[in-house]
DNA sequence: GGCTTATAAATTGCACGCAATTTAATTGTC
DNA sequence: GACAATTAAATTGCGTGCAATTTATAAGCC
């Protein structure tokens, strides 16, 4: 029976790291999504904090930044873009000066018509049955979620 | 019987997306990473690029950006903070000017014996077994290829 | 050999991501 | 009501990623 502990070396390898596959998916599951943003004229990043408004508008840039494990540092200057693409208004909450309340505006909403499309589109592209697809998805929620804990 | 079928609204949700289920994923990982890293005064991305070296020494810019699907616009100053942190060397192929060797130096080479730690220390923090890690691992993997072949 | 074409890195400009700090506003406590 | 502690965004600094351009070298062709 051959002995099936992997060496050293062979434990570093690229190829075998997992934090790699998704390190190098994500980055090409964005340049996939590329083009199709390009026309919506969003960034990656972007997109995802559209659809965390498509499915509830008003919220401010802390709430934003948990649905999307983003900090201000990062969800600040991104909202800033978006206010001046016209797709989304940033108002201080009246009620605590403290809080910025994002809100889609017109053109914000009329992008989720022309968004719809999208995940039809990459579903074809990454050539799997929507079996595998949920799966996959739903296993590295859970591995995102462990890291998280830990 | 039901409609399986998912709305509009309902195809755009975030947690439905398995690029965002990537995308976040990949983040936690870095961020799960980083105490680890730090301890041996890298990056992320400086420590993937040290991987390839510790498998192969001696390669070009290009062939690092080959293995690890980044241009010399990402790679270039990347490279340069590894030969200031002192565990790589960059010259010119006197064979072909156009070209920059990449090296490990003696430290660069020592690093890895800190770095073989890292793999089972990670695989702790992920909590599943060593099947769960390797199929998700193939699994992603071909989602890639498959991303980047179209 | 001279010229065009191709290739390898480097450079530039812009948009993240995140740690650390700062600023402003609110809450809790007495 | 004053004041310390907390909270929400913004800011700063640095390191990626990547598109687009530039620079330098090599290869192909006449």
């Amino acid at each position: 029976m051959p002995n099936k502990m992997p060496t050293p070396d062979q434990m570093l390898q690229l190829d075998r790291q997992l934090c790699f596959a998704l390190y190098s998916a994500s980055h090409a599951m964005s340049k996939a999504y590329k083009p199709h943003l390009d026309a919506l004229g969003l960034t990656y990043p972007q997109y995802v904090a559209m659809l965390v408004l498509w499915e509830r508008d008003g919220l401010t840039v802390s709430e934003i930044g948990e649905r999307l494990y983003l900090d201000s540092g990062t969800l600040t200057p991104l909202l800033k873009r978006l206010e001046g693409a016209g797709y989304i208004s940033r108002l201080r909450d009246t009620a605590d000066e403290r809080r910025v309340l994002i809100q889609l505006t017109a053109a914000g909403r009329k992008l989720k018509a022309k968004a719809v499309a999208l995940p039809a589109c990459m579903f074809e592209t990454m050539q799997c049955s929507i079996q595998e697809l949920s799966d996959l998805t739903r296993q590295v929620q859970q591995l995102r979620d462990r890291l998280q804990a830990a």
